[in-house]
DNA sequence: CGGGCGGCCTGGAGGC
DNA sequence: TGCCTCCAGGCCGCCC
């Protein structure tokens, strides 16, 4: 379950080892992702052309090539994406194979097929239906706790899955939430718009260190750095809450399992 | 219109 | 011990 910080950690570790690479070909083994992959618009976009750059927009890692083509990888659940000798036997729930120039190939696992895989050319991609709605990058500057405050506005519901609107701000998965709510001493379930200003930044804030924090506990090799750091309160019900000692609960909201402690979070 | 829930998928955990 | 059910997660589509 890679969060966003271990989506930024990926882009960090590969882009030294491929910018300046060049995808021969691509193989697709098995096209089941969320959506299907498109083989031969992958493969015409992508091949022949060198890796230029690497970024991330959201949980979406973009591989920008040459000639203003972008492959764009979603990891989903249990996607992992890195990089093998050309010579390495297929892995299990291998989806598809970059292979390089440099003869090594960069691979795509999914097991859950939660994931996505797919090439347009960059210029369209801020127009894409998987990007154009999305809302601010936590871990950059214009994140401020006035963006929260503005979207916040005459909005109803829980803070919770507010949180998790990838059109308020993006990258902010189920486990992130609870933490960063915990961190801020705000209750899951207070009403948006009861959120005072000071809640807010403090909320804003917990959700940047927890980025980095996050950041700097992942480590290359895409293991989750959710598993290193322990966790104040995801799923911890009923074991006590580091700051107090109160027992950890658990509610579900909009379908999913939140964590909070009762006493810390108001 | 906006909040919220179902469904996609499979490995792992837990129960009988 | 082994099977079977259930649940987790990100994200979109649809429902109310």
């Amino acid at each position: 379950m890679p969060e966003l910080p271990e989506i930024e950690v990926l882009r960090r570790s590969l882009e030294p080892h491929l910018v300046g690479d060049r995808v021969e070909r691509v193989e697709v083994r098995n096209r089941a992702l969320r959506e299907p992959i498109d083989a031969r618009a992958l493969s015409r976009r992508a091949a022949g052309r060198d890796i230029a750059t690497l970024r991330r927009r959201a949980k979406y890692l973009l591989i920008d090539l040459t000639g203003g083509q972008t492959v764009v990888v979603h990891l989903g659940m249990s996607g992992r994406l890195t990089l093998a000798p050309g010579g390495a036997p297929p892995e299990p729930h291998e989806h598809a194979v970059f292979h390089l120039r440099s003869g090594r190939k960069l691979r795509l696992r999914d097991p859950r097929r939660f994931g996505l895989l797919f090439a347009l050319p960059t210029a369209g991609l801020a127009a894409d239906p998987h990007f154009a709605h999305l809302g601010v990058e936590p871990l950059e500057p214009g994140f401020s706790g006035g963006v929260l405050a503005a979207a916040a506005a005459g909005r109803r519901g829980p803070v919770k899955p507010f949180l998790m609107d990838a059109t308020v701000v993006v990258g902010v998965g189920n486990i992130y939430a609870s933490e960063a709510l915990h961190r801020a001493g705000v209750h899951p379930a207070r009403s948006v718009a009861r959120i005072s200003a000071a809640s807010r930044a403090v909320l804003r804030q917990a959700i940047e260190q927890g980025g980095t924090t996050l950041n700097d506990f992942a480590d290359g090799e895409g293991r989750s750095g959710y598993f290193q750091v322990s966790l104040g309160v995801y799923d911890r019900a009923g074991e006590p809450c580091a700051a107090c000692g109160t027992a950890v609960r658990r509610l579900v909201q909009a379908g999913r399992s939140t964590f909070y402690c009762p006493r810390c979070q108001r």
